[in-house]
DNA sequence: CGACCATTTGATATGGATCAAGCGATGTGG
DNA sequence: CCACATCGCTTGATCCATATCAAATGGTCG
């Protein structure tokens, strides 16, 4: 369980659109399983998962959708920490508390499994808890190369932004981007028209093409990975 | 056990300076506790504990002394991933190999465990698992606060840096920092020059006091936080 | 004492931010 | 169905924080 196979075979019991902040009824049967504790809900674009400082009291898998996790700094920045695409798995990052706050980038269909039920299970089944510590460590990891990608130069940082995209892609030629240019600079720690001017810098130089603003071809992969550094 | 105290109270079996590369051989008693397959290795200063890609056969907890995790890129930059002092673990980042190299700063003492040995305990003993899951989940949230930290200006970088060290310390007031000025230059993504004017600047303003280059006494905190935005 | 290394300080250059305006797509009301 | 407002994105001009290049200072060890 918890791999996205197991977890994704499960969803049922959709709790509605326009369910905010109510956190999954207790009202599934609380099989031997985990995948009979996920509850389903839908959340439109912009709509508030979860808020940093709630109480983490659920995991969530990505069923359809995108969802982004942010922080609000004290002068108001906004530091985008990660993008979830359907099969990943967030909010487990924290102890008590979620550090950072998540929302649906577009119309998203997320499984929602309590946390008290998946530790207890863990205590019972090893694989669980193994499984719980690697969904972890993975996650760690992806910080670790955020971390790289923002000591970078903004060109660097946007090429590094488009390769891992198309590597989560289908197509890892082709990238739809679910997010905004905002969105891309606060992951990216970079304004706006610095992404903007950069995305058209590589289209001039033919690394990528741009036909609508949401979806990038990557043209020159060779290229892409030397801007890389 | 995995935690500070239980560990540190088993060191025994110096396998001695100058031991490089060579993990600990496996003469320890397995007995039924991970402190009694705990082995202590020294490493010099700038000596490597592992490197970037090895597999990842150990995990670490140090005893004394300071280590950098980081990883050169191709350019030649060097990204400082963490410091880790007396008592923290490190080492149990990434799943088959290291992602980021380990080096000590100053003449370090090391506790070496079996990675396979700590996770076949966890398979057995459900408090290890939950322990191991918890130490993943704080380098997590660690690594979280270094991206915060990467997005911020120079000054925030640094006050943050020093708050962070001051709150590692025994005395949060007075910092010894056992790193160079380069090494937190590459904890932060700024050049030595622009840490080493912070620094001064900070003096210039009474936050701080520097008595001695490697030594940093926190004057004015309610400015200091003021300055970490 | 003299050499070496870490750190500081100074002068200048530059990448990306900021401020500002234009453009194209999408949607809304008349 | 068209006029217009809105929103997301791009493009342009200028500014500034930090990098870069260079040199001076200080501390440590043989």
């Amino acid at each position: 369980m918890l791999t996205q196979t197991t977890i994704n075979g499960s969803s049922r019991q959709m709790l509605g659109k326009g369910v905010r902040r109510g956190p999954p009824i207790d009202c599934l049967p609380s099989g031997g399983s985990i995948e009979l504790m996920a509850a389903s809900m839908s959340f439109s674009r912009n709509e508030e998962i979860y808020a940093e400082g709630e109480p983490a009291d659920y995991f969530y898998q990505i069923v359809s959708g995108t969802v982004r996790t942010y922080k609000i700094l004290a002068d108001g920045r906004r530091q985008i920490g990660a993008f979830y695409l359907p099969g990943d798995m967030f909010g487990l990052e924290s102890a008590e508390e979620h550090a950072f706050s998540a929302e649906a980038i577009a119309d998203a269909k997320v499984l929602v499994i309590k946390r008290s039920a998946v530790v207890a299970l863990a205590q019972r089944d090893s694989d669980v808890a193994h499984q719980l510590w690697a969904v972890t460590a993975r996650e760690l990891q992806r910080v670790q190369e955020h971390v790289l990608l923002l000591i970078k130069t903004a060109q660097e940082r946007v090429v590094g932004f488009l390769l891992e995209m198309a590597e989560r892609a289908r197509d890892d030629n082709e990238v739809e981007l679910p997010m905004s240019r905002q969105d891309i600079a606060d992951y990216l720690g970079l304004t706006i028209e610095t992404v903007s001017r950069t995305l058209t810098h590589l289209a001039t130089t033919a690394a990528i093409e741009v036909p609508t603003s949401r979806r990038i071809v990557l043209r020159n992969r060779a290229a892409l990975s030397r801007l890389n550094a």
